[in-house]
RNA sequence: GGAGAGAUACCCAAGUGGUUAAGGGGCUCCCCUGCUAAGGGAGUAGAUCGAGAAAUCGGUGCGAGGGUUCGAAUCCCUCUCUCUCCGCCA
């Protein structure tokens, strides 16, 4: 959600920032908003001076009535109620006109960072760098699900049944080193500077909407029956919105969280619940980062972020590279994005198991987060990013520390979560 | 789940339809005072939107949203949260 006050001064920029996102579509809507915020300004206008009228007559009356002139008082109501028509109705043209302002500056996409690279979708992201040597073994890499079974890890077929698809039961070692991957990420975290939150994993319909549009909610978010309360798709739903419609002050900045949470997501969307296995679930487990500080610093956040879960993967010797997200695949929200991409031996590419996000001010102007500056209040910036979701990332996991016997590697970070193994073995 | 009480500024708190939302603490500034003190005075309703080159003016705002009224912190309706008691519970 960009300043209104900017489409104002400078509509060329917001169209230039929406040609170079490719919606073209949406380039009438800027001078669509012009007028129609310029409609809006005429209209309260006009009615804060009936409003002004009304009040100081009202207190008029007042005096007037403490002095027992009631005939003055009842001519002084005739002139209210003579100008009641015309506010009521320009009321109704207020919220008429700004509720659709509103509407339309939500779909205005954020002015997008000048170093993102144009491209019309995810075919045209760009490749930033690759970290580790993409490995191939000389033997042949399972599909992931058959890899769990063999190790006793993962019971599909009872999960239809009790759940349906999209759903898993993780077992005995897997289930372990499930676990064992997202305690590491956080101790990984907490030994960053960062401070570890557990959320609600339930919000209310404000903080939903406040943290993502309709169609998002539509397609990702579950709904318990009966109650304002949806289960969160991730906990920067429920980390950022904790920060809803406050004042923060500055020497606070940056706040520096790391989030632990399941997500539930319906995946209604493009792909839907597709493959076997545990790459797209309805059901996962995420550690997750989070950043609000003062404008000036988010891009060097922002690497910083993305870094740290290059390293987190580097560390559990899975090779990795980073895409950055051209213009037209970027969400409109978005400043810039990159994702962290897995190697996968069987498949010999990439595949996402991480995205790292500066939403600039447009999130915090969105949720009314403010800080207390010096020289009056300011929007700060707002970012997120994936530390480590499984079960996902069991793939990338298993992939590259599956040796020829079928037994798997603990890398050394690991192992003092998984009782010193060096190993998981299919008959241990 | 049941019963009751409450939500006003940085904090405490008064305010049951009418001119400018009491008072106290704290904080800021000034005065007095040779010494960690005490006293006197002034300021202190955040936030947000609009008009204006600016000074400034106006609207909204007493948990949220509606309603009644010329006028609502105050009356009515719905909701949220907090506290106390009872019940249930890992």
């Amino acid at each position: 959600m960009i300043d209104i006050k900017l489409l104002r001064a400078n509509p060329e920029i917001v169209k230039e920032n929406i040609r170079k996102k490719f919606q073209d579509e949406k380039l009438p809507l800027v001078d669509e908003v012009i007028s129609l915020d310029q409609e809006y300004r005429n209209a309260k206008s006009r009615a804060d001076f009936l409003r002004s009228r009304r009040n100081s007559i009202s207190k008029e009356i007042g005096a007037l009535m403490a002095k027992g002139l009631k005939d003055q008082a009842i001519e002084a109501k005739k002139e209210v109620e003579a100008m009641a028509e015309e506010l009521e109705s320009l009321k109704e043209l207020e919220d008429k006109l700004s509720k659709r302002i509103n509407e339309i500056m939500l779909v205005i996409p954020n002015i997008i960072d000048e170093s993102v690279p144009i491209g019309r979708d995810d075919s045209e992201n760009v490749e930033i760098e690759r970290i580790g040597e993409p490995y191939v073994p000389d033997f042949e890499i399972p599909y992931h699900v058959e890899i769990m079974e063999k190790l006793k890890g993962i019971d599909i077929d009872s999960a239809r049944k009790t759940s349906g698809n999209g759903f898993y039961y993780l077992c005995g070692d897997i289930a372990r080193l499930h676990s064992a991957i997202l305690t590491y990420a956080r101790d990984f975290m907490i030994d960053k500077g960062f401070t570890y939150y557990i959320p609600p994993f339930m919000i209310r319909s404000a903080v939903v909407n406040g943290v993502m549009s309709f169609t998002e909610m539509e397609n990702m978010m579950y709904k318990i029956e009966g109650e304002d309360l949806y289960l969160i798709g991730t906990s920067e739903h429920s980390m950022i919105g904790k920060f809803i419609d406050s004042i923060l002050s500055e020497d606070e900045l940056p706040y520096k969280l790391t989030s632990y949470s399941p997500c539930f997501r319906k995946e209604v969307g493009a792909h839907g619940i597709e493959e076997r296995g545990v790459y797209r679930i309805h059901q996962f487990e995420k550690q997750e980062m989070i950043i609000v500080c003062k404008p000036e610093e988010s891009m060097k956040w922002f690497k910083t972020l993305y870094n740290l879960t290059v390293e987190f993967f580097r560390s559990l010797d899975i090779p990795v590279r980073v895409i950055e997200c051209c213009s037209g695949d970027l969400a409109d929200l978005k400043v810039k994005s990159v994702d962290v991409e897995a190697w996968s031996p069987r498949q010999k590419k990439y595949f996402e198991v991480g995205s790292c996000s500066n939403l600039g001010e447009a999130q915090a102007r969105r949720l009314g987060i403010r800080v207390k500056g010096k020289d009056g209040n300011y929007y700060p910036h707002t970012l997120n990013n994936t530390v480590v979701a499984p079960p996902r990332m069991l793939i990338a996991f298993l992939e590259n520390n599956l040796n020829a016997d079928g037994s798997v590697r603990i890398p050394k970070p690991l192992r003092v979560y998984m009782g010193m193994k060096e190993k998981i073995e299919p008959n241990g």
